[in-house]
DNA sequence: GTTCATCTTACGGAATCCCGTAAAGCATTT
DNA sequence: AAATGCTTTACGGGATTCCGTAAGATGAAC
């Protein structure tokens, strides 16, 4: 920050705390320029209610549309992602890793220049090709399962909640898709690999 | 460190590097007096041989029984506290989240003391009540079942690697019981639900 | 309206899972 | 040697999973 002779910077632990500042920035008329922050914050003692950055996004993106948003995690999930430039707009994605400080440094002059930035590591995430076709659907799926409902069980709640396809023979074909797509042998198989992944 | 008066600091990036500074330094007859370690580290274009701190500290052990090691992690999971403690008996675990930096200070001073320190969160995982009776046997069978292994292919497996009980109906019995104990459906849900603890 | 491709669902069968009961093995006690 | 308790294994049966084939439903193209 100092290196790009950054002045006047807010530090918030809680994601609580940081919507406040920007808040009452926007109040005094003094809107904040540019917000950098984390996905993932440890819990402790305080019951706060924002507990995600991604939480912290989406209820910004309602209010301050404008706002430039740096994403800077651990995190370096495609879906991730994906998800937080075409829902949210954030404007950069940075890789919390050895080289994270300086390509933080190179997100906040391109944001600053109206311009996006993402890790080399995360890029191909906007390339169409990276599309592996795994959608909402199949996450939904995959999270019942992980819930240990039986195929059966999820078909009824499908068909509760109009998620379509609902029939049980259809969502034993789409499970069939993904154990190619993640090489798994089971639905046990699948949940872990897909976990790993951090796509549930 | 600063403000404990400690000079004479050397960082890595990287699992191998510390290893070779630490055998050169005790090669220079100046060995290091205190390992602070993270526990996981993401990979990059480097292949490396040690990749997490586990591995260090694993290796280190070996050769150095006496080098006083403070682990510093972001894992806050009980059952890797505990076997960092009893198998390679660290001599600190510090937790990083918003007060990890205070609680690093004095874990220096504790150790240096020649005492041990373990961050709060964590402290009751030497307490033996906590020992939810969940063995080494447990993780290495519910990991098994998160590869996608069938129970006859585990049977089987454990029988080759003479890995006891290894009767299909004795690994199906010991999966009642964490499935009692984890409150879960069936294979696939307590998978989602370790894997969610850490433990695997 | 027909054809065609695609998506959804139905059905069936072998394999596997879940769960109960019971037998076998093994060590200790009496 | 017999009795006892504990662990491991065997067996059986109903439920579920996995995976194939095929039938119905939907919608676009001609």
């Amino acid at each position: 920050m100092e290196q790009l002779h950054i002045q006047n910077i807010l530090k918030s632990q809680y994601c609580d705390d940081a919507l406040l500042k920007i808040k009452k920035a926007d109040f005094d008329n003094e809107p904040i320029d540019l917000l950098i922050t984390d996905l993932s914050f440890k819990e402790d003692h305080r019951d706060n209610k924002i507990t995600s950055g991604e939480a912290l996004i989406e209820i910004l993106r309602k209010s301050y549309k404008q706002l430039p948003i740096i994403v800077y995690s651990m995190n370096d999930q495609l879906q991730k992602v994906r998800l937080l430039i075409n829902k949210y707009h954030v404007n950069a994605y940075v890789c919390k890793d050895r080289k994270g400080s300086s390509e933080l440094a190179k997100a906040i002059e391109a944001v600053y220049n109206n311009n996006q930035f993402l890790s080399p590591q995360v890029q191909q995430a906007l390339s169409p090709k990276s599309n592996l076709e795994i959608d909402d659907y199949d996450i939904k799926l995959i999270k019942q399962l992980s819930f240990g409902l039986s195929k059966e069980q999820i078909s009824d709640l499908f068909k509760k909640e109009n998620i379509n396809p609902s029939g049980l023979s259809s969502i034993e074909k789409r499970q069939n898709k993904l154990f190619i797509q993640f090489k798994a042998n089971n639905a046990t198989h699948l949940v872990a690999i897909v976990k790993d992944l951090g796509l549930i």
